[in-house]
DNA sequence: TGTAAATATTGATATATATCAATGATGGAT
DNA sequence: ATCCATCATTGATATATATCAATATTTACA
């Protein structure tokens, strides 16, 4: 499913613009219009695949995708992507290759983007490059933070941890629409898809949370908070 | 233990800098040597502490550092920082506060150097920025192997990964001298020290490495390869 | 609307791993 | 040399978690 750019006629006027390019001049978004590709997905189709060459730079403008590293048998999410961001692999700067899959998680649009044009941008806007910067830091945080709470909590704790990453930075809303399958909600948390049933069984129970169809409703956040903070 | 530089006049004729620092001119090396410090650290002292501000890049000179997060009750080390490799913390572009901490495992040395005097570098100099990306990617893409080492492998292949980490990355060498303890081991592997220990018991009873004092000679890689990737 | 396929749920069981506790070795300071 | 503190080792036990297997539910699609 691959066609030309269709729900705006350039990046300049584009709302669905990632706010690093915030701090491009119109020229430079000219440059980035030249040439782009937008790609529709349907919910399961795979965006990218690791160890493929990545000679794009990916930018989600509907929908939602999930980025995940093929392990030994399964999956590590180790993020969802939902517009306006953009997926930038460590590997365009070190062998031009993905060191982890993308694939669209509900239908989704996404505009691909010429690596070079964006490298070239790095080297000639010193904002652009501090803000992209930032932005890889900020990336690397959340990595540290996900680690811990991958490797030194109980499973309760990381689905805790997994519920909120939803609720407050994928779907923004507290009774929230749950797109993902249970064996994401798992793989997000380093877990077999049963444990994560387990849990969210548990946490029904305890009236934590309700669940209503694909809906979820974290009705004690405080609790659930503490069970992220004890592990 | 905060001295001037000793160990060479200035950086420019310092044989301990770091690569990225190739990609300086004479003159920015000179900015960085200015106002620089060295400082010595004794084994098991902090260099810097998650949490703290970070006005510093940090060069390890001679010795060797850990980097770890501080997390529930254990620790996790990132990485180990040889000579002559660099810290530079995400939090730099971030908050400006440390991410993780670093402390001295061996007796050390280590640069400091202005971190807005390195900021600067990045945005005058479009190689040192390019090569400093290449290295923070780098970073990233370890730090993913890390994670499914760490999530996804059994103690086994998390240890073999740990030793072939030490000989292969850090001591650069088969039978290597194990400057760390049984707990930093323990703690680059994500388990406890007793189930480090227990391992390294095995392995030396199936005859794939030998223990004799501090001194560890994987001497039969292959099947530690093996155990490495079979998780 | 009905049927197959995919996904979710639940229970029973096996096992990897942590924890606790005790003992042994090692290295620095006096 | 001796003592103390730290580190390493070992064993016994508890427990978190995965796996396997069976059933229920939802979804897609003809």
């Amino acid at each position: 499913m691959v066609g030309k750019a269709q729900n705006s006629s350039n990046c300049k006027d584009c709302n669905c613009k990632t706010s690093i390019f915030n701090y491009l001049t119109p020229f430079e978004l000219e440059l980035i219009n030249h040439g782009r590709f937008q790609v529709n997905y349907r919910a399961g189709e795979i965006i990218f695949k690791q160890g493929t060459p990545s000679p794009h730079f990916v930018c989600v403008t509907s929908g939602l995708a999930k980025l995940y590293i093929e392990g030994y048998g399964k999956n590590l999410i180790l993020a969802l992507v939902k517009p306006v961001d953009y997926v930038f692999g460590p590997g365009i700067y070190v062998d031009n290759r993905h060191h982890y899959s993308a694939s669209a998680v509900e239908d989704s649009t996404a505009c691909l983007v010429d690596v070079n044009i964006f490298k070239k941008l790095i080297r000639e806007n010193p904002d652009f490059a501090d803000e992209f910067i930032k932005r890889v830091s900020l990336q690397a945080i959340f990595n540290f933070e996900q680690v811990i709470s991958l490797t030194q909590k109980q499973m309760h704790g990381r689905i805790a941890d997994a519920l909120f990453y939803l609720s407050e930075k994928i779907y923004c809303a507290n009774p929230f629409e749950m797109t993902i399958s249970r064996q994401d909600l798992a793989d997000i948390s380093g877990m077999s898809k049963e444990s994560a049933i387990r849990i969210l069984k548990e946490f029904k129970e305890e009236g934590i949370l309700t669940i209503d169809g694909g809906s979820i409703h974290i009705t004690n956040p405080k609790q659930m908070r503490q069970i992220s903070e004890t592990g």
